[in-house]
RNA sequence: GGGCGGUUAGCUCAGUUGGUUAGAGCACCUGCUUUACACGCAGGGGGUCAUAGGUUCGAGUCCUAUACCGCCCACCA
């Protein structure tokens, strides 16, 4: 804290306070919510960062954009609950361990599943440690007593719940089909987990003779002739007149010898390729569905890591790139391949690996999906959940009426274990929340588990509820659930978002939040997307040890719109630093005034147009923070704060206060400066908490502020104060500073030594009176020896420079003004240009449809422009005739 | 093949129910070691709001096309 302003050095050292403020908060206990059934919580589950190493940017995002609501909404008293959590991420989280067994020259299977556990635990504690430090350090509010892991007792009892009260409703099922095959993680993934690429490839045309006449042949064309080891068909267009007399006949399969039919069927298109279609149904999601209709058989011909099987023949043992190369070549050998084209074609990837995908048949688990879909539709067209942008609503529905069956199994070992046993002995499955000991059928007890875990996203659909204690009926999941906000990246909308609304309104009935906000990704400056292999990542921690956690909040945010990507570079952070380090020299500034008498009570009777100005701006700042807190508009209040603080406080209320101040004025601005700057730092408290708690703090203690709380963070949020509103003062004050800026801009224009101090005369009627108490303000602002009179009642004098504004008029008289025609020239111009806005505004209000349908405000703004125009020319006519004299 | 977003000052971006004179930060130019702050102060230049139409009294904001950039979804070998 800020004791004494003369030791205190110029530039704010963020570092040094930080992490003194967080222990101090959570040793107060202010990041536990206390249950008051009176009150509706307001209530954010923290999406769980994957323990798979370092946080990022995006993390620092989303970390502070829900700190920035949860303290926000905890200043407004409404018992605030944010929970934390980590996930254990399936795949991505094993590819990590399996990388550091690789490195020591092991394989998780030569160590065995029980020893690989081990290491996959060990790096959960040191991980999950590393990330709660970091989050620490960006000064998340969250409640830490309540952290949850996805593995953790509590979940995996609501995992074990909710598959089996699918799979006893028939919504899980286990079933042969194609599915998505990463040879390298050797698991099948969701439609989801692959993504797809555009990839130059070839195509193939390759002939398959008649097996009545090989003389006579189909020539069929493929992206992967490599597949046709596993050809059970050849597929055309019962339409296409050039196949129609051969359908049902058989082909002889190139370098295979099997015999296949022709079949006829409506997906394969007439226009594409030879319109004869080599038909892989173990190895081509469509070739399985073509299959399916025609019987035709499933030849599997790789193994799980994509190598030719035994069903390969010559080429077993071969991978998929070197059988490809290895066909292809005896294919052009035998004569059968007849011509190669370019070809571009989308081929899918694993999200984790980017390994080509291999659609394989295999044996998978399903969750048949469309039933939970249908009331999470209805839940966002009914409006009960909202998503922030509204956009994504359309992308969401279209995703969720289009759902097909979601893959649940996962050929892994870290991970929620399928609770399925099977017995040996009649090969029953029993599927159990709690572990069996004998087969629920012939009650033998020579029963084994499922040997696959569930995909990583089933437990993270169940997390809104099943962190706040659910199946069971705790007090957390009765008071808290459903939760207030989702706050998440767009790209994970179908991977968690959709499905904790679906999985949470099946499980609980009650929509799982009511508010879905969609932040953009981070890019480096030059829009990029951030990647360790591409080296551009930023890590938050080295930000913050650089320039502090405010800072790099202030960066992240500022700008900012729902749903959109931005950029982040060391301009923004510097400019996040820069304001820091104002708001704390203005702070500063103000502490060498104050005393063990100072205080923020204000004596309305005594405020002075400034002062009455800066709170009715406040005021009005605090409005508009509310608005746009409330409205998820988070970018634009870190700039209304920000504008307020240095445009407004620092840039003139604390410049004109150093007049009272330095005059030791019997009335004060001491009160009204600090309320304003206690406000202020309450208002930006949500956004940058450690410097407004370091600096509140000091206020607190230099205001004399015994009765307020123990932390700016739980302080109320200001709200509107219609004693503060001065609309009118404030238009009195922008006159006033309006003439200190033509002032000054004729310094500057006109050379004026930096030493001189300049004459000038100022006409403003009324405002006269008011504007002489403020001559040694605008003499201190603006280098200026001004006089205020109400009228004018001499002429202008032969040499001064003369400006109009609406309000007043300003008479610079320049002894040494060498060009008079300039001035006159420059006086011309204005008063031509008012001429014109005159016939514009005339026209305007003459104009029958704008005066019949323009609202009466906007036509009232309109005349009075015209009279400002009308009384500006008369002026300006005025002092030319009088110059040109 | 569908769908979405972007196109505003040199750069990065705001601009939420349409209101006539479009803002900020950074960069740039000029002048300031003025006892809160050079992480600063004062002043200044810079935009026909991608293009073409339309609706409207009034369009950066609404509608329709077009162009370029980016993203998402989709079983065309």
């Amino acid at each position: 804290m800020i004791d004494n302003e003369s030791e205190l050095p110029k530039a704010y050292d963020a570092k040094q306070n930080e992490k003194k403020w967080y222990d101090y908060w959570l040793a107060n206990g202010y990041f536990t919510p206390k249950i008051d059934k009176s009150k509706k919580p307001f209530v954010l589950i923290q999406p769980p960062p994957n323990i798979t190493g370092d946080l990022h940017l995006g993390h620092a995002l989303t970390a502070t954009l829900e700190d920035i609501m949860v303290r926000y909404h905890r200043m407004l008293g409404e018992p605030t609950l944010w929970l934390p959590g980590t996930d254990h991420a399936g795949i991505a989280a094993q590819v990590v361990v399996e990388r550091a067994l690789a490195k020591e020259g092991k394989t998780r299977q030569e160590i065995g599943r029980e020893a690989f556990m081990k290491r996959m635990w060990e790096w959960v504690g040191n991980c999950r440690s590393h990330i709660a430090n970091q989050h620490t350090r960006l000064g998340v509010s969250y409640d830490n007593t309540r952290a949850a892991f996805t593995l953790d007792p509590g979940p995996s009892l609501a995992v074990r719940t909710t598959f089996k009260h699918l799979y006893d409703k028939g919504l899980i099922y286990k079933g042969e089909r194609i599915t998505n095959w990463c040879p390298r993680c050797t698991t099948a993934l969701s439609d989801l987990e692959v993504d797809h690429m555009d990839e130059k490839g070839k195509l193939w045309y390759i002939r398959y003779p008649f097996a009545d006449d090989p003389s006579k042949f189909i020539t069929v064309a493929t992206t992967r002739p490599e597949t046709i080891l596993g050809d059970t068909g050849v597929a055309v267009n019962p339409e296409d007149e050039r196949y129609k007399d051969v359908i049902g006949k058989e082909l002889i399969l190139p370098l295979v010898g099997r015999r296949i039919p022709i079949v006829a069927d409506d997906v394969v298109g007439i226009d594409f390729g030879t319109g004869a279609v080599k038909t892989t149904p173990a190895h081509d999601p469509n070739d399985f569905e073509i299959g399916q209709r025609h019987n035709l058989p499933i030849i599997n011909i790789f193994d799980e890591h994509a190598c030719i099987n035994e069903n390969g023949g010559a080429y077993k043992g071969l991978s998929r790139e070197d059988a490809r190369i290895k066909i292809v070549k005896d294919l052009e050998d035998q004569g059968y391949l007849t011509k190669i084209e370019d070809h571009v074609h989308a081929v899918g990837h694993c999200q984790r690996c980017r390994t080509t995908i291999e659609p394989q048949v295999s044996s998978q688990w399903f969750v048949k999906i469309q039933p939970l879909a249908e009331p999470a539709i209805e839940a966002v067209k009914s409006g009960e959940i909202t998503i922030v942008p509204e956009r994504f609503t359309k992308v969401y529905l279209n995703w969720m009426e289009n759902i097909r069956d979601w893959c649940i199994s996962r050929q892994l070992w870290w991970g929620h274990r399928i609770p399925v046993w099977y017995c040996d002995d009649c090969k029953h499955m029993t599927c159990s929340i709690e572990t069996p000991t004998e087969c629920e059928a012939c009650h033998s007890t020579h029963i084994h588990q499922d040997d696959d875990v569930l995909d990583t996203w089933f437990s993270s659909g169940l997390w809104p509820h099943s962190t706040l204690g659910w199946p069971n009926k705790t007090e957390d999941f009765e008071y808290f659930y459903p939760t207030s906000v989702m706050e998440t990246a767009y790209d994970i909308l179908f991977f968690w978002v959709a499905r904790m609304i679906m999985m949470g309104i099946e499980n609980t009935g009650k929509v799982p939040f009511h508010h879905v906000y969609l932040h953009g990704l981070i890019r480096d400056e030059k829009g990029e997307k951030m990647s360790k292999t591409k080296g551009n990542v930023i890590d938050p921690l080295v930000v913050i040890n650089e320039y502090g956690a405010d800072a790099l909040r202030f960066s992240v945010i500022s700008g900012i719109t729902p749903g959109n990507d931005s950029k982040l570079g060391k301009t923004k952070i510097e400019a996040g630093r820069n304001f820091a380090n104002k708001l704390y020299n203005a702070v500063r500034f103000v502490l060498r005034y104050t005393d063990e008498n100072s205080t923020t009570a204000i004596d309305s009777s005594k405020l002075t147009l400034e002062d009455k100005w800066i709170l009715s701006r406040l005021n009005k700042t605090t409005r508009e923070m509310n608005q746009m807190l409330q409205d998820f508009q988070f970018g634009e209040a870190v700039r209304c704060i920000h504008d307020f603080i240095w445009g407004e406080i620092c840039d003139w209320y604390i410049e004109i206060a150093k007049v009272r101040l330095n005059s030791n004025d019997a009335n004060s601005p001491l009160p009204v400066l600090l309320t304003v700057i206690e406000q202020s730092l309450r208002l930006l408290h949500p956004i940058m908490p450690f410097i407004t708690e370091e600096l509140w703090q000091s206020i607190k203690k230099a205001a004399n502020l015994t009765d307020t709380p123990s932390s700016v963070m739980i302080t109320e949020y200001p709200q509107w104060n219609e004693a503060w509103d001065y609309s009118e003062d404030e238009e009195k004050m922008d006159t006033l500073t309006e003439i200190v800026r033509v002032l000054r801009n004729v310094r500057s224009e006109y050379d004026v030594d930096i030493n001189k101090v300049i004459g000038a005369t100022i006409y403003c009627g009324d405002l006269a009176s008011t504007f002489t108490h403020y001559s040694k303000a605008v003499s201190v602002l603006a280098k200026a020896d001004v006089s205020f009179e109400e009228k004018r009642n001499e002429e202008t004098p032969g040499q001064a420079i003369v400006e109009v504004l609406p309000n007043a008029e300003i008479i610079i008289p320049m002894a040494k003004l060498f060009d008079l025609e300039a001035q006159l020239a420059k006086l011309n111009k204005e008063l031509t240009e008012a001429v014109n806005e005159q016939a514009r505004l005339e026209k305007h209000l003459k104009d029958e449809s704008f005066l019949s349908r323009a609202p009466k405000q906007v036509i009232d703004k309109e005349q009075a422009r015209l009279d400002a125009v009308l009384e500006k020319q008369e002026k300006l006519r005025d002092h030319i005739k009088s110059l040109e004299k």
